[in-house]
DNA sequence: CTTCTCCATCTGAAAGTTTGATCATGTCTC
DNA sequence: GAGACATGATCAAACTTTCAGATGGAGAAG
């Protein structure tokens, strides 16, 4: 019973006509005979089973069939027309994809800034966002998951890797308001550090391999997701870093403290750590990709403080 | 340059294929020949401008820009098939769309409930919800506007709507707690209701003629907008009547307060209207619209309470 | 009343699509 | 490793769909 399905041509026919207000109006507009329309026109209400027009009247009026059937046409018509887009795209050179691999450390607010732009600028590339902590995000850029990366640069593997640096994340050293360390005023001794819980950033890829960093205590959980160590720090848990810019808020609302080592020798007591962005070199990123990046370090060289607050 | 748009059984042939995981098994599941497939792939990929199937190995696999061009195809053949649907079921008598005007008094929940049901049992009748008050509502039927109503019956005009009772709304006389009239205890005399501004909900329509329901306090502000007349209400702007269902809430966190009439004869200290559905007499719905007003006779007789509280 | 524009219809011609046969190639079974 | 089997590309012929151009009736405009 159900015809062949409607035609994508018959639904612009249908849309060129409701735009013109009348066939032959239609007609011209699609350059081509009155005739050919009134047959398309014919062809549709024949397949959809009900009239759209009537013709009663000197101009054409959609009947009400038509016109709660008219924005369903639109919209496949619209997305028929991004799916020619994104392959005019794909055919002119641009990625059909881009996979992003961000390190949870990363300030992800520039990271949204640039991905604004960028949906403007390639409206036919669609981003793929992965995040994933330390060795475990250059993981998926060495494995091809990935095109592009937003990464901590200390990790290891440095022959496979383009790598451009960006500027640097603070880590400091944070433990909720309601946790022990809290409670002692002015600098820290390690001693005491070492008799609490530190929490510390893992990475289930191995590829950081048995190096830690910044670990001083001896007991210590290890938690794969910067979002749950963050979640298990504001819960009292333990003590840790964590990048300044995630945690501004929470020191601002008193939710957490920050703890400031007694260092031997009045060193830093902080943690700085180089962003990159990277890329495999066998498979370098395409012109979307390198965007990307591009406008990423443009962003950041205007406004490094983007990494350190906010 | 750009070639005529892809057609849409292109689409479905692409999808074919993938199902099926070749060509020929396409041609089977599409009782066509399998040259036919094959042309049908070799025009799509030429007019997109790029290949979508790899067939350097025995199974043809897609391509990146296949992979990510699918789901793309995928929704327009979805969306093409809904199309199709609605339709069709146009075609066999259903309304092209629902309209259906609610007295802001209905208890909306019992509608959501009912058209959460109705979705799925009319999936190509798209609903649209109007939400007006007193005469405003009954005017969308008469005007056309609308092909269904939940309504007051009080309204004044029998003849040209079809109505059928469905169970009553109870409205409650209530202020904020911070209110005067709050702080009294027990039942309020009419002298002291008639010193402070009572909010009444207005109409402006004028359908409902000048007659007002429940109007006690010769100081009114008059709403024609129940939401608004809430926030009034709980804002302590003044005194008003609301429907029991609404301001249950409110009354159990102690923002609003009832307020108890002292009667002349014991009478009750609230009032109930009566809900109806309706439609206009010339201008019957269709099956949607009849089993949307009969099932909620159903819902509603299974569970008054619904009406009263919640 | 005339002229213009509108849409439906008819015709033959052009374009697009399908079929069935054939071929080269890759996979599976024994 | 040989034969059976399935796959996709290609080609010509039959077929279907779509098109342009001409014609006619009906409403709108002057």
């Amino acid at each position: 019973m159900s015809q062949p399905s409607p035609s994508f041509d018959q639904l612009q026919v249908l849309l060129a006509i409701v735009e013109a207000g009348s066939f032959s109006g239609a007609a011209r507009r699609l350059n081509r005979a009155q005739s050919a329309v009134t047959y398309a026109v014919q062809r549709l209400e024949e397949q959809l089973g009900t009239a759209l027009f009537d013709r009663a009247s000197y101009r054409p009026t959609l009947t009400e069939a038509g016109r709660t059937l008219l924005p369903r046409a639109r919209l496949i018509i619209d997305e028929m027309r991004a799916l020619c887009d994104h392959a005019q795209g794909i055919a002119a050179g641009l990625e059909p994809e881009l996979t992003v691999i961000v390190d949870a450390m990363f300030p992800m607010c520039a990271l949204l800034d640039a991905l604004r732009t960028f949906g403007v600028r390639f409206p036919t590339v669609p981003p793929r966002i992965y995040v994933e902590s330390l060795g475990g995000a250059s993981e998926l850029l060495l494995n091809g998951t990935c095109a592009v990366g937003l990464l901590l640069s200390f990790s290891s593997e440095f022959e496979l890797l383009q790598r451009q640096h960006l500027s640097d994340v603070t880590v400091i050293y944070v433990a909720a308001a309601s946790h022990p360390l809290s409670w002692i005023e002015g600098p820290v001794p390690r001693a005491e550090l070492r008799r609490h819980v530190q929490l510390v950033l893992s990475d289930r890829s191995g590829l950081t391999g048995t190096r830690d960093y910044g670990v001083l205590s001896p007991q210590t959980w290890r938690l794969a997701d910067l979002g749950a160590k963050h979640a298990m720090l504001k819960a009292g848990l333990g003590w840790g870093g964590m990048p300044a810019h995630l945690v501004a808020e929470d020191l601002a609302a008193g939710r957490l403290r920050r703890i400031v080592i007694q260092s031997e020798a009045g060193g830093d007591d902080f943690i700085t750590l180089p962003l990159c962005t990277a890329y495999h070199r066998d498979r370098p990123p395409g012109p979307a990709g390198r965007w990307l990046l591009d406008h990423l370090s443009e962003i950041i060289e205007a406004d490094p403080a983007r990494t350190t607050a906010d």
